[in-house]
DNA sequence: TCTGCCTATATCGGACCGATATATACCGGA
DNA sequence: TCCGGTATATATCGGTCCGATATAGGCAGA
């Protein structure tokens, strides 16, 4: 799913230009679901247009810089359903957290305990910030997605909270770089393992 | 947090080549942390050791063809405490179905119902096999982080599965651009909105 | 008037992914 | 015996995307 398709899917919800999308992903409900930087949304725009996928116009608007207005030509509304129509993709998902927490015990207990101090301290912010979203949108899938990030939050939040002791106590038990095996998985040519 | 600092966290818990990095990522239990292509991982690979953080050397093997096997420097060692330790960097997260959830006023009911479906199907299959590694894993990293990632998934299933009829129903309500604004935020030029 | 901030568009270098190419070695079947 | 399929292993290339930066107009406040 590229960004031309989520340009696509967010020019669904009416037209906008390309600070509204940015911001849209920055600031407004989207922005969990992953960002998108100008340096994407410009171009995406440009070649939407030129593929006759959207139409602009030129808006001017006193007290500020003139804006081009983007909005789905009905060959744009028949992509969009083809896209969105196809079996999901899988997740992008990369977290600097976990690859920490994976390493606990090469470091010392004092990370390790900074390290999820400032996970809770995010994903905290991170539910505050989406929480009073729900209200102006429920009834609405916008809203739904809210609630899914939200519960997800409160998940994780919950599950450290109660699991976060069995992971410090991992910490600096042994030396970076010092075991042969990787996890106990990945060493397919050791004696065929166990069983 | 880039692919060379990914490559040293891994190459923390023992040395490996290039393509045990990459089946680590695909088949082992980081493979849900993100993955790492060989066009990230030997370029990357080729710099630590140009950079001094890690050391190779050919490996022979009866039966398959010779590998370069790496493993951390002392300077490497330092490197990767040091990466470790600062603030954990936000998720990099971005959902295909989580686009398709946004879009449901604008597509057919059954569109969304297959979406959601697939859906949890995937996670189901996430959770199938990442459950098994737990055992061989307990009272470690890579065991409380497997956990960690699946009680996530878990919960996404819960939610969905409670919600779903709620989704749902909100399916081919308006089409596609109608609107003038996006989920009643982003207008920030309109008349200030109703207090 | 100068500075900083918001709106708005645009571009460039570099990082990264996905596909592909290449090579070795094994095994099973025609 | 040769052929194709599979697994191991390294490497490269095109294209996509991010992050930083440039540019520019208008406004508010010092």
């Amino acid at each position: 799913m590229n960004i031309r398709t989520i340009c696509l899917a967010i020019l669904a919800h009416g037209e906008a230009s390309g600070y509204d999308l940015k911001k849209n992903w920055e600031d407004g409900p989207f922005s969990y679901l992953g960002g998108a930087s100008f340096g994407s949304i410009y171009p995406a725009l440009a070649r939407l247009e030129q593929d006759g996928l959207i139409k602009s116009r030129e808006e001017t608007q006193p007290g500020k810089p003139a804006r081009r207005v983007y909005a789905l030509t009905e060959a744009g509304r028949e992509a969009f359903v083809a896209e969105m129509s196809v079996t999901p993709e899988k997740d992008i998902f990369r977290s600097h957290f976990g690859i920490i927490a994976l390493c606990t015990p090469f470091l010392p207990r004092e990370t390790i305990a900074r390290a999820i101090d400032e996970r809770l301290k995010q994903q905290r912010t991170e539910i505050a910030q989406l929480e009073p979203l729900i209200e102006q949108e429920q009834h609405r899938s916008v809203g739904w997605l809210l609630e899914w990030g939200i519960a997800q939050f409160k998940n994780e939040v919950a599950f450290i909270e109660a699991n976060r002791e069995r992971l410090e106590v991992l910490a600096g038990s042994t030396k970076p770089g010092d075991r042969r095996e990787i996890c106990g998985i990945a060493h397919t040519d050791s004696t065929q393992a166990a069983e």
